[in-house]
DNA sequence: CGTCTTTGACCCGCGC
DNA sequence: GCGCGGGTCAAAGACG
């Protein structure tokens, strides 16, 4: 049970930083908060959970739609299933490809699966991280009118996914899930944002 | 012309 | 086994 999903909620803290713009692309501002990173329930440490009941809460029914204990209010797996001993996904893992795959191949690509979500409020769907996104996909979702979008790491042998889906009880937060690791640096003047990001998955999940 | 989005079809896991 | 829901593929079209 190492899917492991993070959570980074918008309302709960001091804001800590603001998410980067595009050059090219004039957007809205996007506060974001990386206030509260908390932890998987199959965590050992208990550290880092928010009162349930809160926006967190209620948005990982929607998300997830599988969770297990609405205690946590952030931090959740995806693939509650699998098992796997390894935390981080492997960055070489070249599945890609037009073939189609094995169960498997998909199983124990799942099972290696790295992933993370944070939530904002902005009035736009695409939030610039500095990396370059390919949609492959998109989906009307359960109990949610909003559609989910399906996003590909455009660069050659990153497998990173994203999926980008708006909460329909509040459409103006947008859930971010990512899924695996970048193979390469980040490629725009946003590694303000990576590096928060990664320390603050380091400070509270031993990751590196 | 290269890149990206759209969208219907397909695949797969899971619950019944 | 069947149906449902989520995730992915890939052809076609849009766009710069």
């Amino acid at each position: 049970m190492d899917n492991q999903m993070m959570f980074f909620p918008f309302s709960s803290s001091p804001s800590l930083g603001t998410f980067p713009h595009d050059h090219h692309q004039q957007q809205d501002d996007v506060n974001f908060d990386f206030g509260s990173v908390l932890l998987h329930p199959n965590n050992n440490s208990s550290t880092g959970l928010l009162p349930a009941g809160s926006a967190a809460s209620s948005l990982q029914h929607e998300i997830a739609g599988e969770m297990v204990n609405t205690n946590y209010v952030a931090g959740f797996p995806i693939n509650g299933t699998t098992t796997t001993s390894s935390v981080r996904e492997n960055s070489s893992d070249n599945t890609t490809g037009s073939h189609k795959q094995g169960s498997h191949d998909l199983q124990k690509k799942k099972a290696k699966k790295h992933r993370f979500a944070f939530q904002t409020r902005s009035q736009v769907d695409i939030l610039d991280d500095g990396y370059r996104w390919r949609k492959y996909g998109q989906k009307a979702v359960k109990n949610n009118q909003n559609p989910r979008s399906y996003y590909r790491c455009t660069h050659q042998g990153c497998n990173v996914k994203k999926q980008v889906q708006r909460l329909s009880k509040d459409e103006s937060i947008v859930v971010t899930t990512y899924e695996g690791m970048h193979t390469h640096q980040i490629n725009k003047c946003t590694d303000n944002f990576e590096q928060i990001l990664m320390n603050q998955m380091q400070m509270y999940n031993g990751f590196n």
